[in-house]
DNA sequence: GCCAACGTTGGC
DNA sequence: GCCAACGTTGGC
């Protein structure tokens, strides 16, 4: 009777951006509310974009180099890996040579913004929170644009931004 | 502006 | 394959 059907499990990430290249409010300003997640030219990063953020995947948006630094919203993972194309174009500023569309070498998935939070979830805070003590973010020397969250850290983050922890 | 921590490059 | 030099990231 026991239903062997596992549910599909969701999983986390949260996605850095320079909120002067690109910021919660650009991608509020879509029409879509959806953006490409372009850029990303290293190659762990890569491989996540790849093989391990799929539909459905919640993303936390997190803006470095700002003040404040923060957790800024959430986003949910609309499009799966894809190449990506900005590599292909020599005028574009992430052009790679060795990349093409034959043999892409850098991959993005699409996000749709799912909650811009009313106040950002500061980095200050999140150092505050036993909860989050090994969290790769706050980790010295973690460079990672794209770094998977656990449930716990998710739900945490949430319930810090003031939302319910099953959104 | 400084600098630690990485990742990449290229000489050997 | 090693590793020094260099460039970048990103917090402080």
């Amino acid at each position: 009777m026991a239903k062997r059907a596992a549910a599909k499990s969701r999983n986390y990430w949260l996605f850095k951006s320079e909120p002067s290249a690109f910021s919660i409010d650009d991608l509020a300003a879509e029409k879509t509310k959806t953006t490409f997640w372009d850029g990303v030219r290293n190659y762990q990063a890569r491989n996540m974009l790849r093989d391990e953020v799929k539909l459905g995947d919640r993303v936390f948006l997190y803006h470095s180099n700002a003040d404040p630094m923060a957790i800024v919203g959430l986003c949910e993972v609309v499009r799966e890996g894809y190449p990506d194309h900005t590599a292909f174009d020599p005028a574009n500023k992430h052009y790679d040579e060795k990349s093409n569309p034959e043999n892409p070498t850098w991959f993005m998935v699409d996000i749709k913004l799912v909650a811009k939070f009313d106040e950002p979830v500061t980095r200050d805070q999140l150092k505050d929170e036993p909860q989050l003590a090994d969290m790769m973010l706050l980790r010295r020397g973690s460079r990672l644009s794209i770094q998977p969250v656990t449930l716990n850290e998710y739900q945490t983050v949430l319930k810090m931004a003031g939302l319910k922890a099953n959104i």
